[in-house]
DNA sequence: TGTACATCAGTGAACGCGCGTTCACTGATGTAC
DNA sequence: TGTACATCAGTGAACGCGCGTTCACTGATGTAC
């Protein structure tokens, strides 16, 4: 299809590509508050445009959240199927703890629409195949891990067990429940992983028990 | 203060306890659809007075919502202090079970408030003393749960770990990750059981390895 | 018992604002011939 | 090389709506004396 032929501007310059200019800044307003906090009107105006242009790239406001969660998605699956593919190589444990910092690490790095990404309310995935697809392939990379780490036993019970486990990370480090705000920058890091290792330790069944 | 003597109507007779039916309503409205679908005026419109009301019961929105997300860390604590309070009888693995089905029952029970409890962003703690209060009595029964399961070794990272494992528990079965429909009822309330129990047996550090 | 007064629990109209979306338009850039 | 045409990438004005909040008001209910 991009090599269709048609009369007319053939592709964005791109000297200032605007679409991605759009998402970046949707981004960072779902990141500032939410997705309560993006309105189409106020992406523009961030991003140096009237507020009509982004109509040009989306539909309406949901598709341009289905598009950053779709991208989300997709940015996921691809950080677990790297860590997933470590155990050919390396331990257990190891593989655990990478797919552990690749999905916290995803949830650090896009806060805002890691936050919406399993929210059908505010982004429907019916409407969406695309959403609905690139959901499926980090489903199964967790389904991968599930399998690599509890063997013949591995179940849906596992799979949900350990999802919680990587997701309550996630959820604990975005919003510090309970007024647990975590150190920031290095101390904050330090802090990851000496629950990282705990974290890969209990899944894995090695920890000796501390009781 | 209740037993003043001043002019004018004593009490609200409370054939109709409006205030108490618009906090129920919120309640409704946030597990409809979230923060964003809260406006005083739709709560006004379904507790069947003017959107004028609610403005004598509390100051502002934000108001409204504090008092919503401080009644529930109250009673989160309460329910995970009654679960505690288990370990003077019972097994660490008995008490570990109740205080995860007091947190994950709290969750389901009022997923609406449940969800911006730990978002400042939404209603923040600094401007309501008694959210931060009743928000530090809860926290202190997690920091007691976790001196209970770990004994002498407890520290921050055993906290947070423990936090993790709850809270990852209780967002998944909220929000249902990656398309993962828990199914409703009984099935549910089995698969959340098997869970549960996988759950104390990995955090007491009591199970065996399952690879 | 009567009456003045204070408060409670609202009502109802109106304000200004930001929003999503529709509509009609514009200039620049490319292709067809 | 020229020109007609199609498309791209927006602009700009306008719409109707729901919202939070302010303001002035009302009737019922109680207490003080």
């Amino acid at each position: 299809m991009a090599s269709k032929k048609s009369p007319g501007r053939p592709r964005a310059d791109a000297a200032r590509d605007l679409r991605s200019e759009l998402l970046q800044t949707s981004r960072e307003l779902l990141d500032e508050g939410g997705s309560g906090a993006l309105s189409l009107r106020e992406v523009a105006r961030r991003s140096g445009c009237t507020h009509q242009a982004p109509y040009h790239y989306f539909a309406d406001r949901e598709t341009l959240l289905a598009t950053l969660v779709g991208e989300g998605f997709e940015q996921l699956a691809q950080q677990l199927r790297a860590a997933n593919d470590l155990a050919e190589r390396g331990t257990v444990r190891a593989t655990l703890v990478a797919s552990g910092q690749a999905y916290v690490g995803f949830a650090l790095s896009q806060p805002g629409v890691f936050r919406i990404m399993f929210r059908p309310d505010v982004c429907n995935p019916l409407r969406f195949g695309q959403v609905l697809e690139a959901g499926a392939r980090a489903r199964a990379e967790l389904d991968r891990l599930n399998r690599i780490v509890h063997g013949a036993s591995a179940n849906e019970a596992t799979a949900t067990l350990l999802w919680a486990h990587v997701h309550g990370l996630a959820c604990l480090l975005l919003d510090g429940p309970l007024g647990v705000q975590l150190p920031a920058g290095r101390q904050r890091q330090g802090h990851l992983r000496e629950v990282a290792e705990l974290f890969a330790d209990r899944v894995s069944g090695q920890a000796p028990p501390t009781n």
